[in-house]
DNA sequence: CTGTTAGCGCATTCAC
DNA sequence: GTGAATGCGCTAACAG
């Protein structure tokens, strides 16, 4: 068990330094040296120690995960392809949650935490203040964000306004003109975040098609949020006939407050949701669909190629998908 | 930035043991002193390297959760409360997920990768066979268990067997007779799995209520699964009236499932799942409730426990509840 | 209460 | 191709 370098190197017979070329695969080691140190280390059950190995080589192998959920479908998954991809590649998920989104006067993410803890770092959907993302920077390691992302910075995320134009004209071809949106939250910091942008998309597609955009409502980006925006919003404008909402999950929580209204869908209300949730399924949600899970995986290892110094591309778009099932019809005559 | 702890030193004119003293609020140390030491860490922005530390030490301040996925809703608010309980108390998580429910032959799980990598680790409802469990315990380190755990280590989880009594006795009050179970999967290898209990718990109940116990179908955990498991149940045994499926998620395949074969819920089918999911609301599903979230703060909580030497229950065992909704009703006559 | 010293376990020059 | 020596940045005994 407790078995050091020396251990194996007094057991094979060369030095310490032969053993940490051998195990490594550097060169200038013989094969038969490297195969004798090999076996003797597997018999030992050697090792290396992490720490004394990070702070001789100053690197950790280990990905920081800065995410404000983990409980939310687009978070977990964005976090399982990641730790996925990454332990592929040898190396750890260093998971951070901010619930950034939390009641009250937003608090500082506290970016010190990570201070030599981590080789890069992903910035999981959390919308930053540009102190905020100085202070990542000053870690001095990579940064790669995914589902939202400063627009100079490597990030990984689907087209936010070209979701909302699809979202838009599908409700449009089906005759819809009173169309409502349920956004995520309502005074996100950083004007890079996909609450952000896909309401800029919302609001660009509505008036290009010469409807009103006023018909907008905070659904808090979770379910029972979307159920009480939905609430709010049919109380004051009882005549809406189609809802946008920015995610699934708050798209179903649409769903819960169109039934307590004795609203039918879709003959009453049509909706469409963001994300491509399994469960959608269950209410039959149309939704703009995305592979969150790949998007996880492709970001994490864009950090990797960048902590190899290959270059890497600044953006990378997924692509989505419109996928109709039976919570949209055409609008009421 | 780049600051070492000699830096301050020097700043502060005394010794690095007197920083790291002052810092770390160790006795011996004139309160004049530490405040020096901690302004002038302050303004330089020192914080100990942590793989330094950790070498001098032998700690990281870091725990292991190991779960199989991120992405269900289980693992995923176990995953979100551990992580903010231990940040709470200055501690890292650090992720690995290990898919043993995968297709194909079960990997076994790599201990090896957290060796000198934690101070403790979480098992989140990851069966585990002996000799995995065996391999953990080689590191050295606590071991603490949520959602599924060996009887005589220290586990977090409801009690799986009153869990199936209450949902078998639902329906039976319902009038249903014709009972049958979707399980989650089966050939788990570990006699304490949630899965292995929880079949265990139902066909008690089934058998104690006079009723026939070979009403069982694999839901392999997940929406598609328990719709898929659905469909093979009610091709065999169309005269079913009421089902149990060991998740909601499998619940909701359930439902999915029920409406594609033109049946009514609850009229023609009840549904029972286990969660408490926050999207059951949305088709009205009937569960047994329980609070997930806290589950992983406690477990969390209770590894830094026994870290700190206090002594810990062996066995911790949340409350459950029965939520009743609207698709379980009285048995078609 | 404070400073000096010796490791923690490994990677990495530089010699050979 | 291999070994000896040095240092990564900090903590912990031990002196004082």
């Amino acid at each position: 068990m407790g078995h050091g370098i020396e251990d194996v190197a007094r057991a094979a017979g060369v030095s310490t330094a032969t053993v940490s070329r051998a195990l490594r695969g550097l060169p200038h080691v013989t094969d038969a040296t490297r195969e004798r140190v090999r076996a003797v280390a597997a018999e030992l059950g050697y090792v290396a120690t992490p720490s004394a190995r990070s702070l001789a080589t100053g690197r950790t192998r280990t990905i920081g995960l800065l995410s404000p959920w983990v409980s939310h479908w687009f978070f977990a998954n964005v976090i399982e392809g990641a730790e996925r991809a990454l332990r592929e590649q040898d190396h750890d998920a260093l998971l951070y949650t901010f619930d950034v989104f939390e009641l009250g006067p937003r608090r500082r993410v506290e970016t010190h935490v990570l201070r030599g803890r981590v080789d890069g770092v992903l910035v999981v959907g959390l919308p930053l203040e540009d102190a905020e993302v100085a202070d990542l920077d000053a870690l001095g390691r990579p940064l790669v964000f995914v589902g939202a992302g400063p627009t100079d910075r490597c990030t990984v995320r689907i087209d936010e306004v070209a979701v909302a134009h699809l979202a838009v004209r599908h409700l449009l071809e089906l005759g819809h003109r009173r169309i409502a949106y349920v956004s995520g939250h309502p005074d996100d910091v950083s004007p890079w975040s996909a609450a952000v942008l896909r309401t800029h998309g919302w609001r660009e597609a509505m008036t290009e098609a010469g409807l009103r955009t006023d018909l907008q409502v905070n659904g808090n980006f979770d379910m029972p949020g979307g159920r009480a925006a939905t609430h709010e919003l049919l109380d004051r404008h009882p005549d809406v006939t189609a809802v946008f909402a920015s995610s699934d999950e708050m798209a179903m929580g649409v769903v819960v407050a169109a039934r307590e209204r004795g609203l039918r869908i879709p003959q009453d209300l049509s909706v469409i949701g963001v994300d491509g949730h399994e469960l959608g399924e269950v209410v039959g949600l149309t939704s703009v669909a995305q592979d969150v899970l790949a998007q996880g995986r492709e970001a994490a290892r864009l950090v990797l190629r960048v902590i190899a110094g290959e270059p890497v591309p600044v953006r990378v778009t997924p692509p989505v998908r419109l996928v109709v099932r039976s919570s949209t019809g055409p609008a009421p005559a």
